[in-house]
DNA sequence: ATATTTTTATACCAATCGGTAAATAAATAT
DNA sequence: ATATTTATTTACCGATTGGTATAAAAATAT
């Protein structure tokens, strides 16, 4: 017992001593490397010397911790989910439909625009038209897109339930018209329309979002 | 004077009798079926060999007709121009500011997802993100996409001074955003909507649209 | 000290990328 | 008939693509 708590000692977080040579480069530091790189340029426009070089390290030991372009572009997806994306099922959580979509369209405009990260939504840019090598990607960020579009439609639903939006909307296309507001932000986020621009854009979208 | 009048009668159109061996396919034709090739897969997205093998032609007599890959991107954007997307300069002779966009956003749904030709708009998705090779590409997209967006809002100044939108509007935002619902349309176009869904959309946004 | 495990660095792979040289084929001009 | 012009075909070019084999380097286990 004694002896382990002191192993424990040496290494005092969750760092195990692993037996080969020590990693030189920080995996999740890294990852976010690869986020802007194809956040930026896309699945194909990304080259794997691009990313090696943004990472730092070379092509075998991207491999090694990572698999191939494929799955580094899924991890670092999944990245961009939990990080700078996590604001819209945040925003589901907000007391009033009004709200959800305030919430949601003023956190995706600054996100679109903001000048510390690659401009426009990765979901939609990362892999909008590609070649045939890349469908599946495709496939993936559209279903990506799709999910919010559901979990939204089943936020107004509740929110009909709740009074708080008439009872004779179309549940389903206001989601979609929502989403697509997001989507087309995304696009001229990416064309380089300003976060003031964007939330001109919000602003005229909540003036005539209907009173429930 | 006879002669000539004779050879003229032999070739009736247009058709001046050239010089060497004559070209085995229709020159136009051909344009169009580059442009669905760009279209459905974005510039970096669509090979040398997958344009060829569309126009049945081989590389040397795609190279001689239209100059390289990029000429004969931009020739096919003409046509996409003058073609498929006619519909949009043509939306803004409407008499009032709201047919205008009812009829832009209307024509767009048919357009972005119509089941005979690639879904979603060729400006958006040509080259919304790439490699570095093909940032000219980007911002000759970028441009005319904003080109529209600045005649929108000429064309809602005039409506202000009409009478037929309201005075107290940013003619500013309110261009962006109708341009901001097309691209979004698009991405959900791309994504497989549904031209039925696609007009759910346009319903909600005119369904709010504010009143003169 | 030696063996084992893991990462790094160098060098390389086949396939594909956009693009072209050279020769042949098919038309007109003289 | 011959020369000239243009288009097509075949074969190829260097560069880049994503991906790897191999061996040296750096750690731990025994």
């Amino acid at each position: 017992m004694d002896t382990e708590e002191m192993q424990q000692a040496e290494t005092p977080v969750a760092k195990v001593k692993s037996r080969g040579r020590p990693r030189e480069f920080d995996h999740e530091e890294a990852l976010d490397k690869a986020l802007n790189v194809f956040w930026k340029r896309g699945y194909e426009g990304a080259s794997l010397s691009e990313l090696t070089d943004a990472l730092g390290i070379n092509r075998p030991s991207l491999y090694a911790a990572y698999g191939n372009k494929e799955e580094l572009f899924r991890k670092a997806l999944d990245r961009y989910m939990s990080g700078p994306v996590a604001y819209a099922p945040d925003a589901l959580q907000e007391p009033t439909a009004r709200k959800v979509v305030e919430k949601f369209l003023t956190d995706s405009a600054a996100l679109l625009a903001n000048p510390d990260t690659p401009h426009g939504c990765m979901l939609v840019q990362g892999a909008l038209s590609c070649g045939e090598g890349a469908q599946s990607i495709s496939k993936l960020l559209a279903e990506y897109r799709n999910r919010f579009q559901q979990a939204l439609r089943l936020r107004f639903e509740k929110a009909q339930a709740e009074g708080d939006m008439p009872a004779t909307i179309d549940v389903a296309a206001m989601a979609r018209y929502v989403v697509t507001i997001h989507q087309g932000l995304s696009v001229q986020g990416t064309s380089g329309a300003t976060h003031k621009e964007l939330l001109g854009v919000v602003g005229t979208v909540m003036a005539n979002w209907p009173s429930p």
